[in-house]
DNA sequence: TGTACATCAGTGAACGCGCGTTCACTGATGTAC
DNA sequence: TGTACATCAGTGAACGCGCGTTCACTGATGTAC
């Protein structure tokens, strides 16, 4: 058994096809994904072509085009699957703090940190400005992901209203907008280490968030009540 | 004297060329970083090669290596331009608040917002990835534009700590970063449209800042003093 | 003031490249009868 | 259960493109004597 090729065919002309029929893929769109993703992950997304990914991916050249209409659409896909693995991070990250919304808001934005220091390529990705809204009606699903990632901060703000950590007098959709500026904007330095001259390293980077929302929240905090 | 040719030269090939000589092009260089601009502002830094560039500026596509090593030495020019232009609004902005710094603060985040919805493209660039600190060594002068730039905003914290209206505890360096993170952020998310579904028109944008700056500095202020 | 010459900013042709996309096609798959 | 056929995911070759960069060159400029 051990000695026997694990693919019974005996005729397939190339040596190692992903497996059982050699004709048809299985999963290409997910497979260029995968593979599209890689590349951006390894070398940034300007490296990323469609020709690339479908080699990669196993395929011929022409292939990819039986899944996305253009070159962009992946992109889109591949942001958009950027977008539901945030979503899902912060998720997991905001559980465990069941009567401290306030604990939330610092365990989200340290997530969405960590998800960009890790992610680097994707996340500029997900935020790189050919794909963003002005472009949302070409890519529904990708704006989908990406508002329901930002509803995800939404809901702890509202929470942090009703506690009274975050004064209730602004909208908590334009109080969500703010910290979440503050925040992406910290990030956007820290991944492009414009702050490598204030001697900060990526390991402080938490710290630094966790000051900068601490800052900030104090502003948005309702002085009248609490 | 109206119908003559303004050019007495009469075998000229070419029907407008720059100027007296044709042969050399007087600042090739400079005229490069005007039309390299001109075409990152029409279409993005996506559309700019160096042969557009030097067609644009009547020259051979050669010719553009006389001047930059290599195509990224260009847009680095082009950035650093955008930092001297940024950094003299920055200037021209802050002027007139001899004795309230807090105002000059507003100032000069007002200006900077501005400088970004007006020149969205040059702005982008300037904070492209492929240019910023990691590669800072290999633009010299733009890492110092951008920096004198920066040192605006921190003159102005350290006056603002002066007068006490930005707690002195902290480092100026560490809280210009802060505010510098919000304000950059928010500018981003306005460029890119990202705050279209909270209705927010770019006629608005001035004041979303001030609300953003102010809520962040509140959390700024020394609550021991003042 | 005039001439010789080094310097240097341009030219134009070419190299090699990889890309996005289209096209007519072929082989595999699933379904209706 | 077997067969005919529509469907559709792939192939592979080709189109047309513009790019970054190099190279040997040439014409203009400025300087030393």
């Amino acid at each position: 058994m051990t000695s026997m090729p694990t693919k019974p065919d005996p005729k397939s002309p190339e040596p190692t096809k992903k497996s059982g029929t050699s004709y048809h893929h299985g999963d290409l769109r997910k497979a260029l994904i995968k593979t599209g993703l890689s590349v951006i992950r390894e070398q940034g997304a300007h490296a990323l072509s469609l020709r690339e990914a479908a080699r990669m991916a196993g395929v011929s050249e022409a292939a990819p085009y039986r899944h996305f209409t253009n070159k962009e659409s992946l992109l889109a896909a591949i942001a958009e699957e950027g977008f539901k693995r945030l979503h899902a991070d912060l998720l997991e990250a905001t559980q465990g703090f069941p009567n401290n919304p306030l604990a939330r808001l610092h365990a989200l934005a340290d997530r969405y940190v960590g998800f960009a220091l890790e992610e680097t390529d994707h996340f500029r990705t997900m935020y790189s400005s050919s794909l963003v809204p002005p472009h949302a009606e070409t890519h529904p699903d990708l704006s989908k992901a990406a508002l329901a990632t930002f509803d995800e901060l939404v809901k702890v703000v509202e929470d942090c209203q009703k506690t009274g950590s975050i004064s209730s007098s602004v909208d908590a959709k334009v109080t969500s907008t703010r910290l979440w500026a503050s925040i992406y904007g910290m990030t956007l330095l820290l991944i492009d280490q414009q702050m490598a001259f204030l001697g900060v390293t990526v390991d402080q980077s938490h710290a630094i968030i966790r000051d900068q929302l601490d800052s900030h929240l104090d502003g948005l905090k309702d002085f009248h009540k609490a």
